[in-house]
DNA sequence: GCCGTTTTCGGCCCGACTGTTTTCAGTCG
C-alpha cells in the first residue's frame, strides 16, 4: 500500500528523536522536524510526487539529503539511516520520550544509566526509587514520572473542539466574574479552531495578577495545580483537561495573544520574517533594538512586519506568512455567507425532528434552502427509504414547497454507495431528485484500491452529486477507511461532483488539509450539518471553522450560492 | 541539514518555570 504523508513524516520524526537522544547537532535535528511538518501538511500525496519525479527540493525545509531519504522511503518503505539508529535503542524509547517532563537529555541518562527503554522499565525504576539517585533527577521528578506513566496508561486524549468549548466557557465566565479583568481571551489550538484540543490556553491582562492567579487555581473544577508562577499557572481539571492561564501587561496583550495562539511553527515563521526585517518578536511585543514598536494589538504586530492580518485558523505555517506578506490571503468563508444546508434527515428515517420542524428551524437560521437527504433502503438500521417511500416523501415536500415563499426544500437523498460502487436507488428515482448525496455506510474494510474504485464508480453515475463524509472517520472513535482522497478529488473534478465537509463534531470530514486540496484542484465543497434534529443545524459553525482552516472562501463553498445559482450548478451533470 | 532582499558560510525563535542545584540545565510551549 502507498505510504501516506503522515507515514513518511513519521520516519523523520523518529530520526529526529533518536538523533536528539544521541546528542546530535540540534539544528540538524530541527531540520528533520521541519521536514516532517512540511510533509504531513502537504496537500499532495508525497509518494505520487516522487513517482512524478517532482523536484522535492522545491518544498520548504527539504534539501538534497532529505530529498534522497524521501526517495529511499518511497522506493523501499524503509530508511537505512533510521534502522541503523534503531539498532542502538529499544523501540519503546519513543514512548519514554513522549512523557511530559522527559526530553532527550533525561531519556539518554535513563537509558545509559538504568537501561530504561520503555514505559514499563521506567515505571519499575520509579517504583523502586532508582531514578532519584541519578544526577539531575530527584524525589520530585521520580514522583512526577510515576504520575505521568499512570496518566498515560489511562489514555490521555485530545478533546473534540466542542467539548473543549463546553469546558472553557464556564471557566472563562468564572474568571471574568472577578470584575478586575479588562482583557481575557482564549488562545492556542482552541482559538485556531483545530478539530481537537489538547489543552486550553487562557490569556488575561489585569492590574492584580496575583489575585487572578489565585482565583484560577481555586476554581471548583481544579483537580491539581501543575505549576504556578507570577505570569503563568497550569491546572489539571477533574475532567482531565489541562488549562494554562497567563497574565501579561496590557501593552503586550496583542503580542502575547499572537504568541500563545501559535501554532509554534507559525510563530517561528513570523519571528524569522521579523529577524530578516531587523525586528525582534517575542510575547511582549515587536522590538527594534531595545525600543518597543508594537504589542498591544495583533494588528500592530502584523502591520509592522508588512503583513496583512492572518486569521487564527490559518496560523499553521502552511503558506499563510508569505501570503500575508504578498497581500494574497484568502477571504475566508463565514457564517453569514451560508444560504442553506445540503444534508439533513427527518423522522421519515432516523432523524428525530419532523419535516415541518426541520424546515422551520432552517428558516429561523436565515437560510433560503434546506435539502432533505434521508437514508436509502440499504441502511436498514436507519429505516432507509425504498423507491415507494422516497416518492411519498417527495409528494409531501412538493405540497410544502407550494406554500413556502422565499424558501425551497430541496429534494434529495443520502444514497448508499454499495460495495460494487452502484447506488442504492434506481436511476428513475434519482432522476426525480434535485441532487444526491452519495455516502459509504458499509464495507469499511476494503483495500484502499477497492474502496477508491468503488467511490469513483459511484461518481460515474450522472445522478451522483456530492460525496458525503468522504473518509468515514469518527474523531477519537474510528479511523478513516482506506481511501486515496487525492484520486477521489481529481475524479470529482473531472466529473463535476462535489465533496462534503460534514460539520458534525464527531466527523468534521473533510479535514483542513483535504479542504485545501479540493480547493487547489478546483472542487467545490458543501459544508453540511448532517442534522438529525433541528438543533443539529447549529453544527454549521463547526464546519465553517474547519473550512476556514482549509483556506476556503465563499466561492469555494457550494451552499453559499443563491437558490437560483445552486439549482443551475446542480443540474449541470443531468 | 537547510538556507540566502547584507550571506554559498554561518547562522538557525525565545522566554518562563521547575527541580536540582548553589548558578543553571532541561523542558515546554
Amino acid at each position: 500500500m502507498k505510504l501516506t504523508n503522515n507515514d513518511i513524516a513519521e520516519f523523520f520524526t523518529r530520526l529526529a528523536d533518536l538523533l536528539e537522544i544521541e546528542g546530535a547537532n540540534p539544528f540538524r535535528v530541527r531540520a528533520y522536524r521541519n521536514a516532517a511538518r512540511t510533509i504531513s501538511s502537504l496537500a499532495r500525496n508525497l509518494s505520487e510526487l516522487v513517482e512524478e519525479a517532482f523536484d522535492l527540493k522545491a518544498l520548504p525545509g527539504i534539501g538534497k539529503e532529505i530529498a534522497a531519504k524521501i526517495n529511499e522511503i518511497v522506493a523501499d518503505g524503509r530508511l537505512s539511516k533510521l534502522e541503523e539508529l534503531e539498532k542502538r535503542f529499544p523501540t519503546g524509547i519513543y514512548q519514554v520520550l513522549k512523557l511530559p517532563g522527559l526530553g532527550p537529555k533525561k531519556v539518554k541518562v535513563l537509558y545509559a544509566e538504568l537501561g530504561i527503554g520503555n514505559l514499563d522499565d521506567l515505571n519499575k525504576a520509579a517504583e523502586s526509587g532508582e531514578i532519584r539517585k541519578l544526577a539531575g533527577f530527584g524525589k520530585k521528578s521520580e514522583e512526577r514520572i510515576r504520575a505521568e506513566v499512570k496518566q498515560r496508561r489511562q489514555g490521555k486524549e485530545r478533546y473534540p473542539w466542542v467539548v473543549a468549548e463546553q469546558i472553557a466557557r464556564p471557566l472563562i465566565d468564572y474568571l471574568n466574574n472577578d470584575g478586575a479583568v479588562p482583557n481575557i481571551a482564549t488562545a492556542g489550538s482552541f482559538r485556531r479552531k483545530r478539530e481537537t484540543v489538547g489543552d486550553l490556553d487562557i490569556l488575561v491582562s489585569c492590574a492584580t495578577p496575583r489575585r487572578i492567579m489565585e482565583r484560577f487555581t481555586k476554581y471548583d473544577g481544579v483537580d491539581r495545580v501543575l505549576a504556578s508562577g507570577e505570569t503563568r499557572s497550569s491546572v489539571l481539571l477533574r475532567s482531565g483537561f489541562q488549562v494554562d492561564l497567563r497574565v501579561v501587561p496590557q501593552d503586550s496583550f496583542g503580542a502575547a495573544l499572537h504568541y500563545f495562539t501559535g501554532s509554534q511553527a507559525h510563530n517561528i515563521a513570523v519571528r524569522r520574517l521579523g529577524l530578516q526585517k531587523g525586528f525582534k518578536v517575542n510575547e511582549y511585543g515587536l522590538f527594534k533594538g531595545e525600543k518597543k514598536i508594537a504589542g498591544d494589538s495583533e494588528d500592530g504586530i502584523f502591520k509592522f512586519l508588512g503583513m496583512d492580518y492572518i486569521e487564527p485558523e490559518l496560523r499553521e505555517d502552511r503558506g499563510e506568512v508569505s501570503a500575508a506578506r504578498d497581500k494574497r490571503l484568502p477571504a475566508l468563508v463565514k457564517q453569514t455567507d451560508m444560504r442553506g444546508d445540503l444534508h439533513a434527515h427527518t423522522d421519515d428515517t432516523d432523524g428525530r425532528s419532523s419535516l415541518d420542524d426541520m424546515v422551520a428551524a432552517a428558516r429561523a437560521e436565515g437560510y433560503r434552502y434546506l435539502a432533505i437527504t434521508n437514508h436509502s433502503q440499504h441502511l436498514r438500521i436507519a429505516r432507509g427509504l425504498d423507491p415507494a417511500g422516497v416518492r411519498r416523501l417527495l409528494e409531501k415536500i412538493d405540497q410544502l414547497n407550494a406554500n413556502l415563499p422565499d424558501f425551497v426544500i430541496l429534494k434529495s437523498m443520502e444514497v448508499d454507495i454499495l460495495k460494487d460502487g452502484s447506488l442504492d436507488l434506481p436511476d428513475e428515482v434519482l432522476r426525480e431528485l434535485d441532487f444526491t448525496v452519495g455516502s459509504v455506510h458499509s464495507n469499511f474494510r476494503l483495500s484502499q484500491e477497492d474502496q477508491t474504485e468503488r467511490i469513483i464508480r459511484a461518481m460515474d453515475n450522472r445522478y451522483f452529486t456530492i460525496l458525503g463524509h468522504p473518509t468515514g472517520r469518527l474523531i477519537n472513535q474510528r479511523a478513516a477507511y482506506a481511501v486515496d482522497l487525492e484520486r477521489i478529488i481529481r475524479a470529482a473534478a473531472d466529473r463535476g461532483c462535489y465533496l462534503e465537509l460534514n460539520a458534525h463534531p464527531d466527523r468534521l470530514d473533510l479535514d483542513d488539509i483535504h479542504c485545501k486540496m479540493a480547493k487547489d484542484l478546483g472542487v467545490r465543497v458543501a459544508i453540511s450539518t448532517d442534522a438529525h434534529s433541528t438543533d443539529n443545524l447549529r453544527y454549521m459553525r463547526l464546519g465553517i471553522a474547519q473550512a476556514r482552516r482549509g483556506w476556503l472562501e465563499k466561492d469555494d463553498v457550494l451552499n453559499t450560492r443563491s437558490t437560483k445559482e445552486l439549482l443551475k450548478l446542480l443540474q449541470i451533470r443531468r
